[in-house]
DNA sequence: TTTAATTAGTTGCAGGTGCAACTAATTAAA
DNA sequence: TTTAATTAGTTGCACCTGCAACTAATTAAA
């Protein structure tokens, strides 16, 4: 195996370019939240809104629904419990599980979330078609694909 | 303002596909070099690359380079020269600055890297053409772009 | 039915991250 | 030249993350 073989174009993979991009989103929205008052990580902002479109689910659920690791998403709602933002709730019919529930300060805090993500979004897209953005979707997807289908490999 | 108005399309936008998809690729590597018996995290990884491409840069425009608060990278580097991975040396005519260097167990370590990223950049170009990959790369660049250009407003 | 395996969630440990306050060194200004 | 402003790097604090070992509850098997 010589030099040649190990060489990698960094600057033309998209690993790289996606790494770097999701970086400056995570930034820019995390200053956001910083700048209207909203004293919320990115990472709890995806829980409420998970929780806002199904509200009930148990950690399990929530962890393989954010591909987060179980012990991770505990502390995250531990701390959003402090916060008064989601309340548990042992299943009485399996007290394994513990429900989640987005209570009401969750759920405001989450409709001020929603003009900055719009924002962002927009802000995102500017100087991109509609088509783009499709394309850009489809690609994500099939490199979601990829990762699934070659578990044996990779 | 209504409800239809704080409505986000959240699927048919391109911010939480970016997320999840850069989410599984990061797990995914660092799943690539636990079994390749790699003790080495993404963020030492790029490290690695950065100073293999330009050495002895200091820790500032590292930094500035891989997108991190200089903290972070005080504690990264700290770390990678705790395991020899890198060697930090003060600057002779600015004694503020250290220049970092990569150590002959960085450069093997990166070779070692190198054959994992490929394989992982090959999986997850499958399914895409050269066209499809050079548009994403593309559009990324143009997301990037829209959150410097809009560095007042956002 | 008693035991074994599985499942949901928690905790210790180690690592990555940003912010703000700090030190030390350098440069600019009074 | 003495003082003030700037710059590079470090550290405390708080947060997010995965792995592995653990508890408690449930289910399957002997």
């Amino acid at each position: 195996m010589n030099d040649t073989d190990l060489a990698i174009d960094f600057e033309n993979s998209m690993g790289p370019w996606l790494g770097k991009t999701i970086k400056i989103i995570t930034i820019k929205l995390q200053e956001q939240f910083h700048l209207h008052g909203l004293d919320l990580t990115k990472e709890q902002m995806v829980v409420l809104k998970k929780l806002s479109q199904k509200d009930g689910l148990n950690q399990n659920e929530l962890a393989t629904l954010t591909l987060r690791n179980k012990s991770s998403l505990t502390r995250l709602v531990c701390k959003m419990e402090k916060k008064n933002l989601i309340f548990r709730k042992t299943c009485q019919t399996d007290k394994r599980n513990k429900h989640l529930f987005i209570t009401p300060l969750g759920k405001e805090t989450f409709l001020k979330c929603k003009p900055i993500i719009k924002h962002m979004l927009t802000t995102m897209q500017q100087g991109i078609t509609e088509d783009e953005k499709k394309t850009m979707i489809r690609l994500l997807k099939q490199i979601q694909e990829n990762f699934n289908e070659n578990t044996a490999s990779f």
